[in-house]
DNA sequence: CCGACTTTGTGCATCGGTTCACAAAGGGAT
DNA sequence: ATCCCTTTGTGAACCGATGCACAAAGTCGG
C-alpha cells in the first residue's frame, strides 16, 4: 500500500457499518484458530453474506487486501476495530436494572471488546445499593453525576416504557449522544443524538407475519381449530 | 390489479412489515386514550416516521382510510393485527434460561399480544426443574417432545453461542421455521426457515462508530479524563 | 523472467425503498 | 345540491444498496 495514510472516506454507507461488526466477529474466530489470511469468499461465508458485498464493504475502509491472496486476518481485525472505534474503550451506563438490565450487566459479549459497563442506575430503592456484576447500583437522582464522573458516553435504556423518555432527556442534557433503547417507545431526540432500538416484541411480530404466510398458504383457516 | 376484492397483495414489502408493529403500538396507545380516528400525519408522528411512508405502508394492506377524515383506530388495529397474524396466538419456546432467557421469560410485552411463552428449556441440571415466570424449566433432551406437545412454532434462542447451531438444527428438524436468535453466531439454516437476529454487541458497535465520528472529528483526544 | 492462476477492487445494471407532490375522494357547511 | 376543505392513495423521480462480471494486480511454479 502506498499512500494509505488517509484511507477513511468519511462516508461509509450505513449498511456497511452495520455489517462490519459481523466481519469482525468472524475474523476474531479465525484469529483464535490461528488462521493467518482469508479470502473474501471464505470470510463472506463465515459472516453469512455474499462475497461481492463483503469486498465492496471492505473497500470503503481502504485497500487492505492482496490480490491473489486475500486479507491478512490480524491486520483486518485492527483496521475494522479502528474504524468502528473499538481501539478506545467506551464507558456504558445501564439505566433500569430489572430483569433485562441485569441480564445486560452480566452479558459477557457486552463487556468484551471495547465496551465496559461503568454504571448501573435504577429508581427502585429496593435495588439501589445492590451489587450486580460487581457494580454498585446507584440511584436515578445521581444519574447526571454518575454519567459525568464515569465518563459515560453510551447509555443503555432498560427502563419501563413510561420512564424512558424522561431518562433519555436527562442524559442528553448532560451531553450523551448515543443511546441504545430497549424500552418499547419511540424516543424523541434532537437530530444530533443517535438512538438505536432493540425491540423484542417487534421482532416476534415480524416472525409471526412470515410464519403465518408460510402456514397459511393460499387460503388459510382462521378458525380456532 | 383491478379486482380489489383481495386487498392483500401477498406481497408486502419487508420494510413495511418491519414498521407495522410500530404503527400497531402507537394505535394501541391511542385506542386506550379513547381516540376514535387518526390522520396519517398524527399517526406518523406517534410512530416516528414520515406520513407519506405511513400512507404507502398502509396502502399495501388495503384501502382502510377515509379521505378527508383519516383512519378509524379500532378498525386499523384489527387490520394490522390480522395482517401480522396476531389474531391467533403463538406458542413460543425459550431455549437457554440464563440471565437473558430469564429476562425474556419475565418480559411483559413479550407475552402481551398474540404471543405466549409456552416452554422453557435448558441444559444445565441446576436450573432444570426450576419454576420461572410460572413455567417449569425442562431439560434440553426433551426439546423435541416439548415443542411438539406444546405446539411451539417460534423458538427463541438464548443459549451460549457454542450451543446455538445445534439447538437450531434440532428445532428445525421437528418443523420449526421461525427463530429469534440472541446468540452471537451466524446460524446456518435452510432457505425455508426464517431467522431474525438480535445482537446487543453489534448495536453497541454501530453506536460506537457514530459516536467516534461525532466526538473525534479530524483528530481526537483519547485521553481518559 | 515469464506465463498461468488466483483473488481483489470496482463500473454498471438493477432493485427495493423513500419522498415528493398532486389528483381523487370524501365530509361538512351553506 | 353545490362548493370548499381536508386527507387519502399513488405515480413518478430519486436514492442507496445489491450483485454481476471483469479488468487490474498480485503470487507462485517452472
Amino acid at each position: 500500500m502506498k499512500s494509505a495514510s488517509q484511507p477513511r472516506d468519511r462516508g461509509i454507507p450505513e449498511a456497511t457499518v452495520a455489517r462490519l461488526p459481523l466481519y469482525l466477529r468472524a475474523l476474531h474466530g479465525m484469529a483464535e484458530r490461528g488462521v493467518a489470511t482469508v479470502s473474501s469468499e471464505d470470510l463472506a461465508v463465515a459472516a453469512g453474506v455474499n462475497s461481492a458485498k463483503l469486498r465492496k464493504d471492505l473497500s470503503h475502509l481502504g485497500s487492505y487486501g492482496t490480490r491473489g491472496v486475500g486479507y491478512e486476518v490480524e491486520y483486518l481485525v485492527y483496521q475494522i476495530s479502528r474504524e468502528l472505534g473499538l481501539t478506545q474503550d467506551w464507558a456504558v451506563a445501564i439505566v433500569g436494572v430489572g430483569n433485562l438490565g441485569r441480564a445486560l450487566a452480566n452479558y459477557g459479549g457486552f463487556v468484551s471488546r471495547g465496551f465496559r459497563v461503568a454504571a448501573l442506575v435504577d429508581a427502585d430503592p429496593e435495588v439501589v445499593g445492590d451489587t450486580i456484576a460487581g457494580l454498585n447500583v446507584e440511584h436515578i437522582d445521581e444519574l447526571e453525576a454518575v454519567i459525568k464522573r464515569r465518563g459515560v458516553s453510551i447509555v443503555v435504556l432498560a427502563t419501563p416504557a413510561a420512564a424512558a423518555q424522561k431518562v433519555c432527556d436527562r442524559v442528553i442534557a448532560v451531553g450523551v449522544t448515543s443511546i441504545l433503547n430497549f424500552a418499547p417507545v419511540v424516543l424523541s431526540v434532537p437530530e444530533s443524538v443517535d438512538v438505536r432500538k432493540v425491540d423484542l416484541s417487534i421482532e416476534l411480530q415480524i416472525l409471526a407475519f412470515h410464519e403465518q404466510r408460510k402456514a397459511g398458504g393460499p387460503l388459510m383457516a382462521v378458525d380456532g381449530q
